[in-house]
DNA sequence: ACATGAATGTCAAAAATGAGACATTTCAGG
DNA sequence: CCTGAAATGTCTCATTTTTGACATTCATGT
């Protein structure tokens, strides 16, 4: 059984009760940034966490040729350096804008003490973290235990959760054939096959899921 | 580059203060397995935390062919079963006991009650859960972009943490291919070749690191 | 020590994938 | 309305991987 696509994290900032989600928004200082644009670079050292106040992000390495792999599309609410508050490391991960976003940074020792005052925050920070394990491990499941079309499948539901405004996923072939491990001639087979049955539609820059319930129900019978 | 290989989860016992590890114990009930014997199935619904008190425990999911795809070696202090505290899903992996195991289970209100006087403890799973999502994405990137044997060595690395008492990886061949997702043959010479450059030495039922700081060198250079 | 089941090593043929190239389509900007 | 850059569709060939089979080695219990 193939189970819980489409299951959609909850952003650490819905999981706060509001006046806190606003205190911890006065902690920060805000960024803007412009579609595209590179908001952290895996290796910087700015321990803190960093919230998405409006528009959306990308996280995912770039390879050393250049091709960027997603490991996750980052919404209005959501977190990301979660992990340099609490060790010594840098950041992990390069995070860039997709549409216009602004960026509301805490530093570190900030945000550790409104933990301390707030055990709330902690907890919201852990249930969004459990879930987005939750996430890689289904994703893992999708790349290492399903064949080609069954995990391209899974990870496009993945990528476009269920409540999303829109069935387009914005991405590139060629990025998310590096996000899945395969090359970009085989993911637009993948894409193809998937069309044939008519589930997806193929679209410049983007893939539109037409027929969201019918693609469940056949991976489930995988 | 390839980063922070060996890196070891500090597992949450550890992260707590003794007092309130003790006090975590007294509020579950103990299981103990011996080696081989099934902890929990995927499904199972029993909201709580489980903690490893003695031994050591594979997490992972049985393939409908058999084969068993594992996401994680868990050893003294560290827990499973988180996921199923904060939300309101089954359990999500199939664990059982590597070598003689006891388990301490502590059902999901008792444990949320405990979180509620001590604070602590939501960090100390923060903190794991945060490692624990750090080690998923480095197993996503070893298996999406490193060409075959860098990224089993990356994989072997990952699973004999520096500080483990045993260079052994006590996992058989065709356990480790479904983890990394290939086929036992293609392991076998993967295998074959770090055996090549002296930096394992396969045994039956396990393989042993030779030499860990060699093959992280030679990895680096990858 | 011996027999037996389990795990590993390895091979050949078949299948899948990657690399590279090129045609086609789409979008954005003049 | 054009033009050029970027993204997609697809082809062929080389390479890798899988599959299935079989031999070998190891561990365990008698």
């Amino acid at each position: 059984m193939i189970s819980d696509i489409g299951f959609r994290i909850r952003p650490f900032m819905k999981l706060l009760p509001p006046e806190l989600a606003r205190q911890v928004t006065e902690l920060g200082t805000r960024r803007t940034f412009q579609s595209g644009q590179l908001i952290q670079s895996r290796g910087d050292d700015m321990p803190g966490l960093s919230v998405i106040e409006e528009g959306a992000a990308q996280a995912g390495v770039y390879g050393p040729d250049g091709n960027f792999v997603l490991t996750s599309h980052l919404g209005r609410g959501h977190t990301f350096g979660e992990f340099t508050v609490f060790t010594e490391l840098p950041r992990t991960h390069d995070v860039s804008a997709v549409g216009a976003t602004s960026i509301v940074d805490i530093p570190a020792r900030r945000f550790l003490a409104l933990c301390d005052a707030e055990p709330e925050c902690l907890r919201a920070l852990l249930v969004s973290s459990l879930m987005r394990s939750h996430i890689l491990l289904e994703m893992l499941d999708a790349i290492r235990r399903l064949p080609l079309v069954p995990g391209t499948a899974k990870f496009l539901l993945m990528l476009a959760p269920a409540d999303s405004t829109s069935p387009d996923i914005r991405f590139r072939q060629s990025d998310l054939a590096s996000s899945l491990g395969i090359s970009r001639a085989t993911l637009s087979r993948a894409i193809a096959s998937l069309a044939e049955h008519g589930f997806v539609e193929p679209g410049y820059g983007s893939i539109r899921i037409t027929d969201r319930s019918a693609l469940q129900a056949w991976l489930s019978r995988q």
